[in-house]
DNA sequence: TAGATTGTTAATCGATTAACAATC
DNA sequence: TAGATTGTTAATCGATTAACAATC
């Protein structure tokens, strides 16, 4: 990564993904930072900046071609390359994830689930057996890991977190109650649905 | 709610009531924000602000009382009254939902499952039966719900949540991946996992 | 009382918006 | 060429951090 992108600049690029994808699929050739601004609701000036962070992508007095600002969001999300993901947890949320028919599409793979629980070892998830926690380390050393999703309940996440770490894992979509504290070079995305629900409850109280 | 309180500081409070359950359960009778910031990794500075926006919770030369923020905390997020909350989609996301654990342990109830596809009406989830939509309006007669939780896939989302909508519903948990629309007085919470998995993928590309 | 720590005001920092020269 | 729209610089706005008087 060259410079340093903001995280609200981050947080907003899959945003512009999802509606370039929609304007790709709408057959919709070029559209302008206004245009664009309406549907999405944010200012042209923010669509403007927070592309120009990535490079000039636009054109003057043309706009921007939606098929080619669509390919290269993609890119710049890293959605040009395969992931491979395991899913650690075979519970519901497990479950659900491994289930999440855009994976493919938006580049990611399955090509694992773990649990501790001894009576989720051995069942089928999505065409997939569940397989022991004590396999993880033959398994990272065969196959290359991208992302760990985390989908343990908050009592077990933080070990299982430091294991993963200590298999090389650099990357971990965290789905248990809890913070992870990580080394520098791991990353953690966070989906705390329990601080979800209550920022809606805040809203409607 | 008194004066406006900048999203930011919303989005932090959750955070806030998960650490100090932590230190209720730990038995802690007392922190200071200089403690907090160590723990939490903010800084003292915006954890005092944060709490001066609702009010004055603690002392001079003492800090805070941890039971006593913990309660302040969730009462401001709503968490002291009991929530109903119906979800909208029985597949898997709808499921893990339903089976969340915590959800009772914060304060909400799940007091219906609705689905529009014929396959999934009858089945049991979580010990309770999945209704069809068709029998959402005289649900929503006689039973108040505070919150739906939407978790069907794109295509119905928008219609749905209309339909919602002009059933008096006005808090969405939306889960779908879409953006929706929603007159002023509805309050949309949303979920995208899939922004989130993009997020997590820019930073490890 | 002396020490500690809050709540709040002021200073800084960063993010958003507005404006416009460059240029297709 | 004239009109449209970008990329970028400057201005504004808001959020975070620092500082400190108030006070337990």
């Amino acid at each position: 990564m060259d410079k340093e992108i903001s995280p609200a600049v981050i947080k907003r690029m899959p945003r512009y993904y999802r509606y370039l994808e929609d304007l790709v699929a709408a057959k919709v050739e070029r559209i302008s930072s206004n245009e664009l601004s309406e549907q999405m609701h944010v200012t042209a000036s923010q669509i403007r900046q927070d592309l120009s962070n990535f490079g000039g992508f636009g054109q003057q007095g043309y706009g921007y071609n939606v098929k080619n600002l669509h390919d290269e969001i993609g890119r710049i999300l890293g959605l040009d390359e395969m992931h491979n993901v395991i899913i650690i947890g075979a519970g519901n949320m497990g479950t659900a994830i491994a289930n999440y028919v855009r994976f493919e599409d938006l580049s990611f793979k399955v090509t694992g689930i773990f649990d501790v629980a001894s009576d989720k070892i051995g069942r089928t998830i999505c065409g997939r057996e569940v397989q022991s926690m004590d396999e993880l380390p033959a398994f990272t050393e065969e196959n290359h890991v991208d992302i760990a999703a985390l989908t343990l309940p908050r009592d077990n996440a933080v070990a299982v977190a430091d294991e993963l770490i200590s298999l090389g894992i650099k990357a971990i979509w965290n789905f248990a109650h809890v913070d992870l504290n990580v080394p520098e070079d791991v990353v953690v995305q966070n989906v705390h649905l329990s601080d979800s629900l209550m920022q809606l409850s805040f809203k409607i109280s």
